[in-house]
RNA sequence: GCCCCGAUGGUGUAGUGGCCUAUCAUGCAGCCCUGUCGAGGCUGCGACCCGGGUUCAAAUCCCGGUCGGGGCGCCA
């Protein structure tokens, strides 16, 4: 539950119940007034014991018929679970609970006596999805019901999670001199060959979705802002149905003037590294909740280790190496497929960087120097990879700002120069050598919360099959 | 785009041609009891995805559809 410690009193409640059972002592004997989910009703005789919870915290509201007006005891007492409610009452010290012989005796709690509720608003039955019920619904049915999913206690962690991380990234970058810009969404032409875009009209003119702040967030860096970054929707019209795509997405962009590849993989090991310790600093609470769900599936916890720097960089080159030696079939020049990324995690399973791509393989943008080539021969690129095991977290690379070579990849890889003069002109007036990198910020939350498909930490997820909620 | 799999009460499941008037859990409704606390006890409610076919007989076998899942490709 979150920290609720300097939340100010609203029209509807004095305080939150997480300040309750933190200052429970202290509030002894006093009139507070709460607001809450009724996540279950007990006691259908003269006194109910209901459990509320809000965001912050649960606490047992205690009605005696007796102490209040006999209309509204029933009221609540009849409510059906997660109704909303609001209650008035006094605190007091509960009732230690009967334990078994041997057991340690549990800490003092706090509940409250209540002198007057409101149903605020009654819930609909049966619940297409249970709270706390002891069922595994399926992920279906849950995105279809996601306002309600929400509620369970571990979905409702990792989404604190994600806020978390951005708020963490954000930090990071922020401290390295970047500063975060805003691209348009809707654009005129590919931003890169190869995926679809979702087409549109904007008025009478053929538009399209953007699916990549790239070439944007570079004419940010032309144009001398220097150090740039921005977290915002992506969309690719590609039909793919898996654990890990979807068909809007948010990426997580930088973009550095006067760096390379190497500056910017530097920049986001420390990111995911400052991540990852701010996480084992302060939010293990939240890693303990979804722990908590695994463990009553028979799943096992996800553990917060904080990666080692510098993350391990494994050549393309070396890559293909490992992948022939594993018994995998590729050669150079090939991508490096799932399959063939599973041979390369059994040795590397955390975080490692793919540096040094063929430039055939990568976008025109890509930056390339002449003089590298692979060990067959082949033209070696400034692009690069992260992955986490199997799965690939980001791509980025050294970018092309010498406006020749860009005109001739354009050319080599069969577009037309002509379509993509917004971006060129950009360069055409001193062009500052510049990297970045784009980084699935789902992906990196299936990492943190052990999550088995971005379905999880994706509010309102956008696949193949699903436009609603 | 390719390959494989699945669909049973609100939810999660058992079921392998007749034993199914369909199992269990959870839920929901009601009653009893109770400072309960994973409350407990009793009673009840509620389902075989759709359309064809095979068969004396179909939840079960076959065909088509719809929806869903997994893998691959591609990517973040």
């Amino acid at each position: 539950m979150r920290d609720s410690s300097g939340w100010e009193p609203t029209a509807f409640r004095t305080h939150t119940i997480g300040q309750v059972v933190d200052n429970g002592s202290d509030l002894l004997g006093s009139e507070v007034t709460l607001c809450g989910y009724a996540e279950t009703i007990r006691g259908r005789g003269a006194i109910a014991f209901v459990m509320m919870r809000d965001g912050t915290g649960h606490i047992q509201a205690f009605l005696k018929k007796d102490n209040m007006d006999e209309e509204t005891f029933t009221e609540i007492q009849s409510a059906a679970r997660e109704s909303t409610i609001q209650i008035i009452g006094v605190v007091a010290q509960k009732r230690p609970p009967k334990v078994a012989e041997g057991e340690p005796t549990p800490l003092p709690e706090y509940e409250i006596q209540v002198e007057k509720a409101n149903v605020l608003s009654m819930a609909g039955t049966p619940l297409p999805v249970g709270i706390i019920d002891d069922v595994n619904v399926g992920l279906d049915i849950r995105l279809d019901n996601r306002h309600l999913d929400l509620r369970r206690a571990h979905v409702n962690a990792m989404f604190q999670l994600r806020s978390k991380v951005l708020q963490y990234g954000r930090e990071h970058l922020i401290s390295e001199g970047f500063q975060e810009i805003n691209s348009p969404k809707i654009i005129a032409s590919a931003s890169e060959g190869g995926t679809n875009l979702f087409p549109m009209m904007y008025f009478d003119t053929p538009a399209f979705l953007s699916q990549s702040p790239q070439l944007y967030k570079q004419l940010a860096v032309l144009g001398g802002l220097e150090r740039v970054f921005e977290i915002g929707p992506a969309f690719r019209a590609e039909k793919h149905d898996t654990y890990r795509h979807l068909n809007e997405f948010i990426s997580f962009d930088i973009e550095g003037a006067w760096m390379n590849d190497d500056d910017v993989m530097g920049v986001q090991e420390r990111m995911i590294h400052y991540i990852w310790s701010k996480v084992a600093e302060n939010d293990l609470n939240l890693i303990d909740v979804v722990n908590e769900y695994k463990i009553s599936q028979g799943k096992d916890p996800v553990v917060v280790e904080v990666p080692q720097l510098p993350f391990p960089r494994i050549s393309y080159c070396e890559a293909i190496k490992i992948v022939q030696n594993g018994g995998g079939e590729i050669d150079w020049g090939d991508d490096i497929e799932s399959h063939h990324c599973d041979l390369i995690a059994e040795n590397h399973p955390g975080f490692h960087f793919l540096p040094r791509w063929p430039m055939a393989m990568k976008p025109f943008y890509i930056f390339h120097d002449e003089n590298e080539k692979g060990v067959t021969g082949g033209q070696l690129s400034r692009g690069f990879d992260l992955n986490y095991g199997r799965d690939e977290m980001t791509s980025g690379g050294q970018r092309e700002h010498r406006v020749d070579v860009l005109n001739q990849n354009l050319r080599d890889m069969e577009l037309d120069p002509a379509d993509f003069t917004f971006y060129t002109d950009g360069f055409r007036y001193g062009a500052p050598p510049h990297a970045g990198w784009g980084l699935g910020v789902a992906r990196l939350l299936m990492v943190l919360t052990g999550a088995g498909n971005v379905r999880e930490v994706v509010l309102f997820p956008r696949d193949r099959s699903r436009v609603t909620p």
